[in-house]
DNA sequence: GCCGCGAGAGTTTTT
DNA sequence: CTCTCGCGGC
């Protein structure tokens, strides 16, 4: 596409900040702007005036924003766009530490470990310390060791940092971090956080793999740059040091992801640290309606610390933000359910034009049910539990110890899987062994003859693994990954094992297994690394990318309204996910407070700020309609409790309509409505089934100190009975009742 | 060494 | 409610 082209589709400031060829440049602005757009025609018009795509490197924040972007670029530069490094942090390091990570000791068949490997080392480590881990919680230490590489701060860091601090606690913490990047060492393995803060040192470090990179890229752009964090921050600053061509785009209104380390100072600061920065702002709103705008920054005004930003639509007027109450979360469901049919079946619109968002994942089944029930066709972007199955870690696991023989973790999972008489006990004793003869463990099983204290059964059973996982390794640089996945199962006969089992459970098993094989031909088939290693790179970065489609409903004939192209289904993600993406027809779910603000009334400010964040990057991602819910009893986890509204819907403006019986829509057959409301009666059940004491959730009492309020949960039993009362003043306590002299109303 | 049972705990958001 | 962990019996 041709320069004249490219300006056409973009306004003033945007042509600016996409013509604006040297030095740094900040793009700060709200949402909806066309920030994204900026960067990707500014990639485009790079290579127009001869750029070598090569020499570009664009981070984005998520494997699905690389894609997009990818695909929009190929778009407008056919046949150059696919030389481009586009990727996310993440994915970038990985890369990079593959390439160059044997100059800081990393052979490149390393492997990324996921947050479960994560746990289960620090789990070994507080063992071995002699740590209790009842008083040491090993998530709450994984994400202190994670925040610490996050901020670049590596094990001897915070030695030196614990060292000079009284406080028992950090010293603990410090022997715990050097222990656990130890056992990873041990492991060729990396963790998340270690992708960037080792790419980071290696460039720090090494003055060669430095200039090499820097001198290869010549223009860098990141977006959503105000969810990086101090590491991605140090190293794109390396990287951009020679050239000084570094474009960042972002809104600090749109900050999510504090809670994992992003640093808001980054973008921030940015004219500080690039004082020759240009600099540009967008303030015209190209994606919603002003209702949607003025209710979003209604929500946002709220907070103290932030940057005020002129932003304004031409689309005046629109459709008005709705909000509703409902009795509970089923209701929510089956109105938006119902809602998304109507204006489907009676208006004409598409599935794919709706989004349904809600603050965490738990919510998201009944929200299924509902659409299942109504035969709409959706999708659920999220985490995939896929790939937290049993089994397909067990497989997974197989093929992590081929491509890296010294993972421990993995080898200890799969030793004795499927069982061959190799259990605790025998594994300890080779690990001993291991330990004395310097041997790695794999190494030791191959020797298991040597190791008399050994029944001869584990004996044979050691030698037996060895040298079938060295078979395969032997062909490991032969074999494309889909040969060998299937070899594996062939050799260790796990899924004929599982195939062999009558038990449902089993089926499903052999079922998610066959998957996995299926997911590794897609992947041979659209990838150019068709390795073993490469897939499983791809399986660690890409918890994201995939989708768990729900087409199960009605095998015999199509959706009414379902289009052939396949792409025409509703979207259903997490508000974090949505971020970046836009939708006409936006529903947002459990607008509650205790859920969206989700915690107890404890938050911080700066929490609050961020969840409040969050509501406004929801918000925004709806392009002409916007609808709000909320449900005044909720049952999740296993308990219903009362709520209360989102202090956001009050924020925003909106005043909420009560729902007393469910909208009956001429979508929903009758016959479809029954066990809904079946199912819903049941669940009112639930809610006063422990009538033993006095107190009861939905209850109304009068505290001395806080005054009037109601019971919205309950715990406990006899003395230790814990009410959590909402009060009409706003705030809510969890009150021991022995001692809170509760006056029942 | 293996398997099944029961008690107990714990649950945001994700690269 | 669901999953994990630890224990005890086979
Ligand atoms: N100059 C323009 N003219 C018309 N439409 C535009 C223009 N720039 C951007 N848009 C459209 O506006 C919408 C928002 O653009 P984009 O996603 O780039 O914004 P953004 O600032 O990155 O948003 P956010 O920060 O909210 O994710 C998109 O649909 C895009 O196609």
């Amino acid at each position: 596409m041709s320069t004249e082209a490219l300006l056409g589709q973009l306004n003033t400031p945007q042509q600016e900040a996409v013509l604006h060829m040297q030095g740094p440049l900040l793009v700060l602005a709200g949402a909806g702007s066309g920030k994204t757009r900026v960067i990707t025609m500014r990639i485009a018009h790079l290579i127009e005036q001869g750029v070598a795509p090569w020499q570009l490197l664009a981070v984005t924040f998520t494997n699905k924003a690389a894609e997009e972007m990818q695909h929009r670029v190929d778009q407008l530069v056919p046949g150059r766009g696919s030389g481009v490094v586009l990727s996310t942090y993440h994915r970038f390091c990985s890369k990079l530490l593959r390439q160059e990570g044997k100059a800081i000791g990393l052979s490149n068949h390393y492997v990324i470990y996921d947050e479960h490997d994560q746990k289960s080392l620090v789990k070994e480590c507080l063992t071995e310390l002699n740590l209790d881990e009842k008083k040491f919680k090993p998530g709450v230490l994984l994400s202190l060791i994670s925040r610490s590489k996050d901020e670049l701060i590596d094990a001897q860091s915070y030695e030196i940092h614990a060292l000079a601090d009284p406080d028992p606690f950090r010293q603990m913490v410090a022997g715990v971090y050097r222990l656990y990047q130890k056992k990873l060492a041990a492991s060729n393995a990396v963790d998340f956080g270690d992708l960037i803060l080792k790419s980071a040192e290696l460039l720090r470090d090494h003055a060669a793999v430095r200039e090499k990179y820097q001198d290869r890229f010549r223009y860098i752009l990141v977006d959503e740059y105000q969810d990086t964090n101090r590491a991605q921050y140090v190293l794109t600053k390396t990287l951009a040091a020679k050239h000084r061509n570094l474009c960042v785009v972002g809104d600090d209104d749109q900050c999510v992801y504090v809670w994992r380390g992003a640093d808001i100072r980054n973008i921030l600061e940015f004219e500080k640290e690039y004082p020759e920065a240009k600099v540009v702002k967008l303030e015209q709103n190209y994606r919603s309606t002003e209702r949607i705008l003025d209710a979003a920054r209604n929500v946002v005004r709220n907070n103290k610390f932030r940057k005020e930003k002129k932003l304004w639509t031409a689309k005046t007027g629109g459709d008005p933000v709705v909000a509703d109450e409902f009795q509970d979360e089923r209701q929510e469901a089956l109105v938006v359910a119902s809602t998304i049919k109507q204006g489907v079946v009676k208006d004409g619109l598409r599935y794919g034009d709706h989004a349904v968002f809600y603050r965490i994942n738990a919510q998201s089944r009944v929200l299924e049910d509902a659409l299942r029930r109504m035969e709409i066709p959706y999708k659920i972007i999220g985490t995939l539990r896929f790939y937290e199955r049993a089994e397909v870690k067990d497989v997974l696991a197989y093929l992590r110890l081929v491509i890296n023989p010294v993972d421990l973790l993995a080898l200890r999972r799969v030793v004795n899987v499927p069982a061959r008489g190799l259990g605790k006990t025998s594994l300890e004793q080779i690990e001993r062994f291991a330990g004395e003869k310097h041997l790695s463990l794999f190494e030791a099983l191959g020797r298991a003859h040597d190791m008399h204290a050994l029944t001869g059964r584990a004996r044979n059973a050691a030698v037996e693994f060895h040298t079938l996982v060295s078979t395969l390794i032997a062909n490991r640089d032969v074999w494309s990954s889909h040969e060998m996945i299937r070899q594996v199962l062939e050799a260790t006969r796990y899924l004929k094992i599982l195939e062999e089992d009558d038990d449902g459970e089993s089926q499903v098993r052999a079922q998610n297994v066959r998957e996995l094989v299926n997911a590794v031909g897609e992947y041979e088939e659209r990838s150019s690394d068709k390795s073993t290693a490469g897939f499983l790179e791809q399986v660690s970065l890409v918890a994201d990318s995939d989708e768990i489609e729900s087409t199960r409903h009605a095998t015999g004939g199509r959706p009414p309204g379902s289009v052939v192209d396949g792409a025409n289904y509703v979207t259903l993600m997490t508000v974090h996910l949505a971020k970046g993406l836009e939708f006409p027809f936006v529903f947002m779910t459990g607008m509650e407070e205790g859920l969206f603000p989700i915690g107890e009334s404890d938050f911080s400010q700066e929490e609050l700020e961020e969840e409040r964040r969050l509501c406004y990057v929801g918000m925004t991602r709806a392009k002409k309609y916007l609808y709000l819910t909320w449900a005044s009893s909720r049952r999740l986890f296993g308990h219903s409790r009362w709520n209360a509204p989102s202090r956001f819907i009050q924020e925003a403006g909106l005043s909420t309509n009560r729902t007393e019986s469910p909208v009956s829509s001429p979508a929903v057959e009758s016959e479809v409505r029954e066990p809904v409301w079946d199912s819903y009666h049941a669940g009112l059940g639930t809610l006063d089934a422990d009538l033993a004491t006095p107190y009861q959730v939905g209850m109304r009492v009068r505290h001395p100190e806080f005054g009037e309020g109601k019971i919205i949960e309950k715990s406990g039993l006899g003395d230790s009975l814990k009410v959590m009362v909402l009060f009409d003043s706003g705030q809510w306590k969890k009150l021991l009742v022995k001692y809170a002299n509760l006056e029942r109303l």
